[in-house]
RNA sequence: AGGGGUAGAUGGGUGGUCGCAGGUGUAAGCCUGAGGAAAGUCCGGGCAUCAAAGGGCGGAAUGGUUCUUAACGGGAACCGGGGGUAACCCCAGGGAAAGUGCCACAGAAAAUAUACCGCCUCGCUUCUUGCGGGGUAAGGGUGAAAAGGUGAGGUAAGAGCUCACCAGCGCACGGGCGACCGGGCGGCUUGGUAAACCCCAUUCGAUGCAAGGCCAAAGUGGGUGCCGCCGAGAGGCGGUAUGGAUGGCCCGUCCAAAACCCGGGUAGGCCGCACAAGAUCCAGGGCAACCUGAAUCACCAGAGGAAUGAUCACUGUCCCGCUUCCGGCGGGAUACAGAACCCGGCUUACAGCCUACCCCUUUUU
């Protein structure tokens, strides 16, 4: 079990062209989009909408996102790509708050993964 | 001591652990990694491409003067106007006798002046008085603004009708590079609005690094005007001047036409891309903005669905409470905000703390 995140284990620009996403689960402020990709590995993007926040929320809300990822990369399944869009900004941002939640959307997911393999 | 004005600095620190990006290195590792505003995208430039980026019209911007700068709508000094006891601050600050338009409500009248009340006078009537004609902008009332202001003379009552001073206009003189200032003379006078159209002067080609250049999987070939005649067709001969580009339009200019010519270009990658109007410091010049010269420094952010992070410990600053002999303990606060080609400005946001100079008031001497 390593605790990197380098970038090959990030979505690229091309990615994200003519991608069928599936939503598997939701929370209050985050939801999941999933993707089999053509790798051996998981990948992760988040993605912020400008209304969402000024540039230094949005940067910190992503950077604890990855954070919580690069900490609990057991959680998310190998071969996949995985979309976190952010809804709304928590009310504390602290990676505490958004592992708890992450952990939350992980846990509702599992069904779909199941059924897609 | 209190209140105020101007200019500026700072934007927490140290160490451990786990990570990210770039550079370097065979590797281990080592080095570097957000801001004063990186922001708003409001100006100006570099750079790049667009057919030479040429002329005219249109359009846009600027608006006291002189400097400064690569350039600016920035900056400096000065002039004029306004505010403040003062330090100091604010001003799109050219033209309203080139023309057009507008000036709500109120008011008689809002621009070729006008007569509602009032004042004076004449006629008719008459007990008081009333009606009509004329003169009058001194007074009343309205308004943001009422046809120069104040005073004296003058008059039937009045009026730049006359005179003095002030304001404004014109003329020459003196001073200043200039905006303008000063006193003098003249005739006595032409409301405001140009961030209304407009006029004048000056400046501006367009698009922005998703500019643009190179390589290039996959997929796929493309172009060669029109008319007439001949010919089965391929094609040939002749004629016509058209088609396309110029990004608001026109002119001008450029490109293409018979046998072959050539690839263009998506995903993706590389370059553009950080040595630049560079930083620090010194000397000289200038009131200043700034300029000139010398020395030193250099791997010093370079991402790309976008790195610069997370966490722990100690600690700095400020506030509150408790305790109190120095002091200690507990709690809270620590802003605005995240590079996206690069610079020079402007504007806006900003917790706490610090510095310098200046002004006013009070007290003491």
């Amino acid at each position: 079990m390593n605790y990197t995140l380098t970038k090959n284990e990030r979505l690229k620009r091309g990615d994200f062209r003519g991608t069928q996403w599936t939503k598997c689960s939701e929370t209050k402020h985050f939801s999941l989009l999933i993707h089999k990709n053509r790798y051996e590995f998981k990948r992760i993007a988040v993605t912020i909408r400008k209304q969402v926040g000024d540039a230094v929320v949005r940067n910190r809300v992503r950077r604890l996102i990855k954070e919580s990822y690069r900490l609990h990369k057991d959680l998310f399944v190998e071969g996949y790509d995985n979309l976190i869009k952010v809804k709304r900004v928590p009310h504390k941002i602290f990676l505490k708050e958004i592992e708890d939640e992450l952990g939350n959307l992980l846990r509702t997911r599992k069904i779909h993964t199941s059924t897609r393999q």
